[in-house]
DNA sequence: ATCGGCTCGCGCAA
DNA sequence: TGCGCGAAGCCGAT
């Protein structure tokens, strides 16, 4: 799986580089540190790429902090679990690499404060990953001002950097055409497959004693996922480990077998809940396991893809444009396209891409209209979250994030859309969305999440024929879907 | 089973 | 300035 068969070029990472706080390199230093806070992966890492170029450049050793707290919001057993299985999948990749790796879990609120300030201290540079979304692009501002040295963020999250587009867009079709203009140009900065090969690095060995004793590496008994290990930590035990489990071998397996089993029937079966023919990737890719180029890369492969069977009108067309397979282009509409319009919106309205604000005008007008609407059913937060409702289809597809920590993707818009018409308003219908699938999903606390809660309430969508409650936001029916889609055994799950 | 109409705003062609 | 068209819908007519 090599990036350049398909026509990438490697090592052009600028649109890809931010710089935080415009400090100067520091002279004399032991090392280069890659705080890896998003892009949690060994392979296809624009980061680390940049880190590794960094080293080589100043041959220095390179150090990877992969951190994880445990006071973020909605932290639990579930995304701990994922994102500790994860650890020990990077740990045994860099194993064989020239670099020093740790991971570190913090045991109880605050602990791990000061961990990157004094590896810092000792870095001539500190790159780190530029993720649009959740508290990472508060914590990675407040550590540029902080640190004494230079901090850079790199955009590895898609295809498309976010630094390519100058403003948001307002429905898909428009950041569309907007990728069919530049997704040549952009496969010239994609990350490498293999980013050690042919390197030579300098290698540090262990950390020093000061830092070690302080911040000691997550233990063997929490990188192997031992039962109870994680009974100790200050999280939310309620939301348990799942059998999904975190890691980019585990990814690339499941990557391998949707590749081959799923892909060429993806346009029909990803619509059918009760086929299981869609990727459930989206947990990896939300932290990092594995990243867009190496799933795009894969894809193609499959496809038998080159540049050349590229549409030359970037028309902001759904399907043809891409020239493979019409399984492949409805995945890749997923994956890059809705994946990355949700990125672009995140960041380009760092300010409120988590507000009823965010939506547009039409639809919070039409849904103030009807805030008097007589509601009959309004359920509570509580009872959403328990799957109590009437509703046998909703509460299955409630029942799936519970259980699985995931949902199928046709399942979420019907999901969103009845919270919707069960919530005394919208705002308070965004904030059970929120609440709950940021709680129970894998893959919540994602750009593409937020844009699927947005979704429901009118954004990058256009008016319908107007209906209780929902004004003229496009509404959708529990009975309908049950029509439309296979939902048998859907339903008998438990 | 299939089809048209519903409704707004954006971006492009003219 | 006008025109075409859009994440996955719903409803009623044929």
């Amino acid at each position: 799986m090599n990036s350049e068969e398909h026509g990438f070029t490697q090592g052009e990472q600028g649109p890809r580089v931010r710089s935080v706080n415009h400090r100067e390199l520091r002279a004399n230093a032991d090392f280069v540190l890659y705080w890896m806070i998003a892009a949690r992966r060994p392979f296809f890492n624009s980061a680390l790429d940049r880190a590794i170029a960094y080293a080589g450049k100043l041959n220095l050793p390179l150090v990877i902090l992969e951190p994880l707290r445990c006071d973020y919001p909605w932290a639990s057993d579930r995304f701990h679990r994922f994102v500790i299985d994860g650890m020990e999948e990077n740990r045994q990749a860099f194993a064989v690499a020239p670099v020093t790796y740790c991971p570190y879990v913090e045991p109880a609120p605050g602990t791990g404060r000061g961990l990157v300030d004094a590896l810092a201290e000792r870095a001539a540079v500190v790159i780190t990953d530029d993720f649009p979304c959740f508290f990472l692009p508060q914590a990675v501002e407040q550590m540029g001002r902080r640190l004494a040295v230079a901090l850079e963020a790199v955009d590895g999250n898609g295809i498309l950097p976010m630094s390519t587009a100058d403003r948001p867009f307002s429905a898909a079709v428009h950041f569309r055409r907007h990728l069919q203009q530049h997704l040549r140009e952009v496969l010239r900065c994609a990350p490498s497959a293999t980013p050690f090969k042919d390197v030579r690095l300098k290698t540090l060995g262990p950390l020093p004693k000061s830092i070690r004793s302080r911040w000691p590496s997550a233990s063997t008994a929490l990188l192997r996922g031992e039962q109870g290990s994680l009974d100790s930590l200050p999280i939310d035990h309620e939301v348990s480990a799942v059998a999904m489990r975190g890691g980019w071998s585990r990814a690339r397996r499941r990557l391998r077998a949707f590749v081959s089993r799923h892909l060429s029937r993806y346009a029909e079966g990803h619509k059918h809940p009760d086929d299981r023919a869609t990727s459930r990737l989206s947990p990896y890719l939300h932290f990092g396991h594995i990243g867009a180029h190496e799933v795009f890369s894969a894809v193609m492969k499959h496809e038998g893809w080159s540049l050349r069977k590229l549409g030359l009108k970037a028309t902001g067309q759904r399907e043809g444009w891409w020239g493979v397979g019409a399984g492949a282009e409805a995945f890749l509409d997923q994956l890059v396209v809705w994946r990355e319009l949700g990125f672009n919106t995140c960041a380009k309205n760092a300010d409120n891409y988590e507000n009823f604000e965010s939506v547009p005008n039409w639809a919070q007008q039409t849904l103030a209209k009807h805030l008097g609407d007589l509601r009959p059913h309004l359920y509570s937060h509580a009872q959403l979250e328990r799957a109590e409702t009437h509703d046998p289809l909703w509460n299955a597809a409630q029942r799936e994030m519970l259980r699985a920590g995931w949902c199928h993707n046709y399942m979420r818009m019907l999901w969103g859309k009845k919270i919707l018409e069960w919530s005394p308003s919208p705002q308070q219908a965004l904030a059970t969305m929120i609440a709950i699938m940021n709680r129970w999903s894998l893959d919540g606390r994602d750009p593409s999440s937020y844009s699927g809660y947005m979704w429901t309430l009118g954004k990058y969508d256009r008016p319908w024929p107007e209906r209780e409650v929902f004004g003229t936001v496009r509404s959708m029916s529990s009975a309908n879907t049950a029509k439309k889609v296979r939902v048998k055994n859907y339903l008998r799950v438990r």
